[in-house]
RNA sequence: GGCGACGUGGCCGAGUGGUUAGGCACGGGUCUGCAAAACCCGGUACACCGGUUCGAUUCCGGUCGUCGCCUCCA
């Protein structure tokens, strides 16, 4: 039995799919207004892992993310730029893949786009209209917070409470202060498109709930994000999802934990950020997506360098065992194991510490001469999985030494330990660490590692 | 102010009403020409104060502290 924490239902709940052996996953990607930071590689690596778990357990999987790319961030950062909302949005959408690439996050099975469902959206604004959930005004749209039951239930507050709140915008064409835009008529110089109101362009929300129903249906599986999306932008997709149909709209709602930068939120608002191309290209989407593996996906976690050294560092322990030994069928028991702590809300920092006793049993196999094959084989499943072999290194720096040089010195090292030439055996180490190459003597040899 | 989460050993990070998480760092060993790696051993940590209990880090109440959401945010 696999059991989720659902936000919707603030417990940890039996996870039950809408249609026996499948499940539809709706994540919700970025707003492509900018370049990635490190919060997003968050959120795109916890829902990976929990898509390549259900994978592994058999379910057929389909994993949708969106792309908005019309919303007023980037028509502002377009003007500013000087450049045309398409390609802006063009641009930061292929360096979010790119970025999520590296860190070994499987393409979405569909990732729409929101300017291509502007008639689902139109459409689905028609049946909230029609059912007195919405009304226009002067060309605006806006969803009438007050006529639907249950609004706030996701995000566990009370619309009277959110009133009394002094931060909300007051814009005099809304009936109520909670009131939000579906539809927005367009202003000079921004993208806009013909609708039953006038030209103008989407809300933010509305993209969200127009395709979840397009590619996964009514009471599709699992809606996940950030947690930081619950409210608003989460409430309000369930209120225009179940306000048009009727319907559940999602059966459980997952949100993963933020990333904290000092302690404090990462927060492209006030500019602290880290880049995530420049973290993925100098020190390795791998060790970020362990750095982020390492923590439970509802967890904040710090980020740090220190901290991405760590990861790194276990990261060496993974890999020097798994060079030591062929993998061989998995061990049954550890996958059994494995199995358990993941059933149990995605238990990863469980995981890693069953992967390193499964490392340490296999080494001390290994010392003792015997067969670590079906624990290399688990280890292999286990980080299969967890979809770190997928993820790039660092990109080399330095001096790239073809792995035919670095054996011909080794032999050449080899050669001169034999003849008790230590000095020279120990230069020809010296040089190969400085260019990044860690030499491991053993008793079949020397076996070496880049860093 | 409202809602919510959390406070674990040097750091990261799980978990449990009484028995070993795990990683990194540190100390001692084994091995080794040396080093690295690997393995073995090592530190009675659970914010504070009460309560329940034979027994609480784990349950209840309170205090303090940190963080998130309430406005765009993954």
């Amino acid at each position: 039995m696999i059991q989720v924490h659902s936000t919707l239902h603030r417990a940890l709940v039996e996870f039950q799919p809408r249609d026996r052996g499948k499940v539809g996953i709706y994540v919700c990607g970025p707003t492509v207004q900018s370049e990635p930071h490190v919060g997003h590689g968050r959120y795109a690596v916890a829902f990976d892992v929990i898509r390549r778990y259900l994978l592994w357990r058999g379910f057929g999987v389909t994993y949708v993310s969106n792309v908005t790319d019309i919303e007023d961030k980037i028509i502002a950062a377009a003007q500013e730029a000087g450049e045309s909302v398409e390609v802006l949005a063009e641009k930061m959408s292929e360096r979010f893949s790119k970025a999520f690439r590296a860190l070994g996050v499987l393409p979405p099975d569909v990732e729409p786009k929101a300017t291509e469902h502007i008639p689902e959206m139109i459409e689905l604004i028609e049946r909230l209209i029609d059912r007195g959930l919405a009304y226009e005004r002067g060309g605006d749209v806006y969803f009438s917070v007050k006529t639907l039951e249950g609004y706030g239930k996701l995000s566990g507050r009370r619309p009277d409470e959110l009133r009394s709140g002094h931060r909300i915008e007051v814009v005099d064409a809304k009936e109520d202060p909670l009131d939000f835009a579906l539809w927005k008529a367009t202003k000079p110089g921004e993208p806009w498109w013909d609708s039953p109101w006038g030209a103008g362009r989407p809300g933010w929300h509305i993209e969200c709930s127009a395709m979840a129903e397009k590619y996964l249906g009514r009471g599709f599986d699992i809606h996940g994000g950030g947690m930081d999306l619950i409210f608003p932008h989460h409430e309000n997709e369930i209120a225009q999802s179940e306000g048009a149909s009727g319907e559940p709209f999602a059966r459980y709602w997952l949100h993963n934990g933020l990333v904290n930068l000092g302690g404090e939120k990462m927060s492209k608002s006030d500019g602290r950020v880290v880049d995530l191309e420049s973290i993925v290209e100098s020190r390795g989407g791998k060790a970020l997506r362990m750095l982020f593996v390492r923590a439970h996906y509802r967890s904040p976690i710090e980020f740090s360098d220190e901290l991405l050294d760590e990861a790194a560092e276990a990261l060496d322990r993974l890999e020097r065992f798994r060079q030591r030994v062929t993998a061989g069928e998995p061990d049954s028991g550890a996958l059994l194991r494995f199995q358990e702590v993941m059933d149990d809300d995605f238990g990863t920092p469980q995981a890693m510490s069953l992967l390193f006793d499964l490392v340490r049993e296999g080494n001390r196999q290994l010392d003792e001469g015997g067969d670590a094959s079906p624990i290399a084989g688990a280890v292999d499943s286990i980080i299969g999985v967890l979809g770190i072999d997928d993820a790039s290194g660092p990109q080399q720096s330095g001096s790239l030494l073809s792995d035919e040089a670095i054996d011909e010195f080794v032999e050449e090292r080899s050669r001169a330990r034999s003849e008790r030439r230590f000095h020279d055996a120990d230069r020809i180490r010296d040089r190969l660490e400085e260019a990044g190459i860690t030499l491991e003597d053993g008793p079949d040899g020397t076996r070496w590692l880049r860093r």
